[in-house]
Order: C-alpha cells, then structure tokens, then sequence
DNA sequence: GTTGACAAAATCGTATACGATTTATAGTAT
DNA sequence: ATACTATAAATCGTATACGATTTTGTCAAC
C-alpha cells in the first residue's frame, strides 16, 4: 500500500499473524512439516512478509516452528521422545508448584477445585476433557504465587498438546485420572504437602506410562 | 547495497547479530532499560533493520529484551522477584533431573564431577566460581538423558546469570556451597537417589535463602 | 518409462524507502 | 527561569523491490 494506511493504530502487524498462526498449529490445523509460504500468509492477513517473518521468528524460539535455511519455516513435527521428555518436566515443574501452593491454599481454591471436578466427571467429549483437566492443574497450582513457573508450566503444556491431540485418542479413559484427582485435591485440604506432591507426581508418572505404552503398541502395529 | 553482495552463503544476517545481543544483555554490557537501536545496531553490523529486528524478536521471546510499541526494543530489566521465582524453578528442573540422572551415572561421570570440584576449591576469582559452579551442576545432571530437560535448566541459569551477577558479588563464600557439592555427588556414587536429591535441593534453597537475605539488607540500606 | 539438463516460476532473505509516531529543540508567553 | 507550543530530527514499523536460491516444469536422451 504505497498509498494508503501504512500503521495499525496499536503497532504490530505481527502480532494478530503470531497469534492466529499459534493457534492454528496448536490445534492441529497446520501440522507436521507444513511449509508456512511467507508470501501466502502475509497476503491473507493483508501484510508484507516482514511481519510475517518476525511472527514466524517467535513461533521458532518457542519450538513451534523450523527454519531451514534459504527454505523457510515449517510446522515443527515433535516426535514421541520429545512428548516423553515434556511430561518429565511436567513431573518437576508441577510437583514444585504443588508444594509452593498448598500452604497458600484457602477455602475458595478448594470448592473452585472441587467444581471443576465436578464437571469433570459429567464431561462427555475427549476436547472437553482435556480442557478441564488443565483446568484443574491449573487450579491448584495458581496459588504458589510464582508467576514465571506458572507461565513456564502453561509453555510445556501448550507444547504437548498438539503431540497428545495425535497420541492420545483415549490414553487411559476418565476412571483413573478421575480417582487421583480427588486423591490430590484431598490432600491439598488437609494441608498435607508430602502426600498431594506425591499423589501429583504418581498422577503424572502413570499418565507417562500410559503414553509410553501407546507409543510401543503403535510402534508395533 | 543495491549494488553487491545480496546474500550471506550460509543465509540468515540475523543470527550473528542475535548471538553478539544476546552475549552482550548477558555479561552485562548492555544493561537495564537500555534501549537498542534499530539502525545503529544495523549499522554496527553492517545490514539493515530487518534482520535486527528478527533478532530482537527472538531476544523477546527468551525475557532478554521487550518491545515497547512504537518505541522500540529495550534491554530487559529484571527484578529481585524474578531471581527467587528463578530459583525455584531451579529446585524444580535440577532435582527432576537429577533423580533420572542417578540411576544412569558410570564411574568416569563420578570423577569428572570429582574433578571439577577438585578445581572448584583452588579457584580464585568470582568468576572462574561460577563458571565451575554450573559446570559441576552439569556434570552431573546431563547423564538424565532428557535434553529438552537439560536445556531449559540451562535457559533459566542463562536468564538468572545477570541478576545474580548484580545481586551476588560473593553470597555466601565457598566453604558452604563446597561442602554442599561434595555432599551431593557422594550421594550420587552410593546410588542413594532419595539422599542426592534432597541435598540438592536444600543446596538450591540455602542458595535462595542467602539471595533472600542479601536482597532484604539491600532495601535497608 | 526413467533420467538428466536446462529454463521458468516460486520463494526466500534482506536492502531500501517512506508514512507514522515519538523525542528533541527552539521559540514564545507567563 | 518555567511552562507551553510549534517545528525539526530521530526512530519506529512495514510495504516494496530485487538478487539469490530452491523448486517445478519441459523436453530430449537413453
């Protein structure tokens, strides 16, 4: 546009492209080694390419994204080793937070907790569940008061979740995950930080488990 | 250059310059809100904004630099908050790590680590102390096998090395931190996890407890 | 039908150009 | 001197332009 609106009022044509590029490779629209065509986006959007290319720079540090040189970006495939290693670090970063939670947790963390599980239970669709179950980690663990191990947490989960979507069709059903939820829940009302840590990283470390044996069964098949 | 060289070989302007950013944020030689200028950086390097730019971007991505709209990139200042809720995240990814990392340990990983604690007691200057300091945790974490583990251990010490530089001329000495390190990797040669761990961890945490206190007689005085 | 060579088209990465916005400067009024 | 405009300079963010590289398409040779 030689002529004609040369700025956003707000700055930052990249932005809106990061985040509708995000979402689109995390919910799986966009997947494995999809080239993302500067030119392409940047005409959808209605921008040049360098916005486009500063988006796209982000989505890279954050591992959602490949350059490979002189032949642009591309969806980044994780493979199974690397869902593996993200649920390790689940493991340490949300044990950790657990610990720093539960001596800050009030009565209202509790029944807001306990709503989610609620509904938890009554939830029919594999989305729906996935969303609550976040949710609900997410609960229980916001009251430790580190924001940057909360964030660091959300980064690891917004980084498996296109890996699970593709891996876990139904890792292990809502029995069990149900069970040791209101196993952790429990603890956190009672104050006991040993065994809700515990229960956590169990929950956790089963839930591993159950994707390493998927990953072998397909291995096979 | 309309006329010339309109290329790199190995492609990407960008990468050097993030690299030189990124080194310079983190000794120390660009500090607090020092904003970056777009042209002179450029011109420093010898290309145009655009790389730069990218190269800013990704530095915003990692918490080293933030845009502020239509003012351009500043070097990021990082508060006394940030440090503890970097430590903990410490406690998190090292403990984690070093509970994979045990079981796996061979005899040369036991006296490489021995070595570098041989070193660490004959060191002198504050720097080769921290240099040995995060070679030793290294040794020995890497056998856990995890690399993405690893590698965000190492982000965080990369985010945490310029406000520790600030906040700790000499925390806490060397005699406590010493004896600490000797006490973990004694553990790690029996193959006692549980023991290794937890000396880790209260190491990690006597470190932040010593940050804590130097931070609170800095507000004082 | 496959292979190889070459030309055309697509795409990348970045230099340059330029409107918009912010920051610095100068001049005027209080 | 201080405060307040008005204007100039600096700086930002991005559209456009273009050489370099990669990819695709064509066609002849085998």
């Amino acid at each position: 546009m030689r002529n004609g609106v040369y700025l956003m009022k707000g700055s930052s044509a990249s932005e809106p492209v990061y985040l509708a590029l995000r979402i689109a490779i995390l919910s799986g629209e966009l997947v494995g080694d999809e080239p993302l065509r500067q030119d392409e986006i940047a005409k959808q959007h209605g921008i040049s390419k360098i916005p486009v290319r500063e988006a796209l720079r982000r989505l890279e540090v954050e591992g959602l994204v490949e350059f490979k040189p002189r032949r642009g970006a591309f969806v980044r495939t994780v493979n199974d080793e690397e869902l593996l290693d993200l649920l390790d670090i689940r493991v340490a970063l949300e044990t950790r937070a657990l610990e720093l939670s539960i001596p800050n947790m009030v009565q209202s963390d509790f029944t807001a907790a306990q709503a989610i599980l609620s509904a938890y239970v009554k939830s029919s669709s594999q989305e729906e569940w996935g969303y609550l179950n976040q949710k609900f980690h997410r609960s229980i663990l916001e009251p430790c008061g580190n924001k940057r191990l909360l964030s660091l947490i959300d980064d690891i989960n917004t980084r498996m979740s296109p890996l699970l979507r593709m891996r876990v069709t139904s890792v292990s059903g809502i029995e069990r995950p149900s069970h040791e939820h209101a196993e952790i829940l429990e603890a956190c009302v009672v104050g006991n930080v040993s065994r809700g840590v515990a229960s956590l990283r169990k929950h956790i470390e089963e839930s591993k488990r159950e994707v390493a044996a998927q990953i072998r069964r397909d291995a096979i098949a």
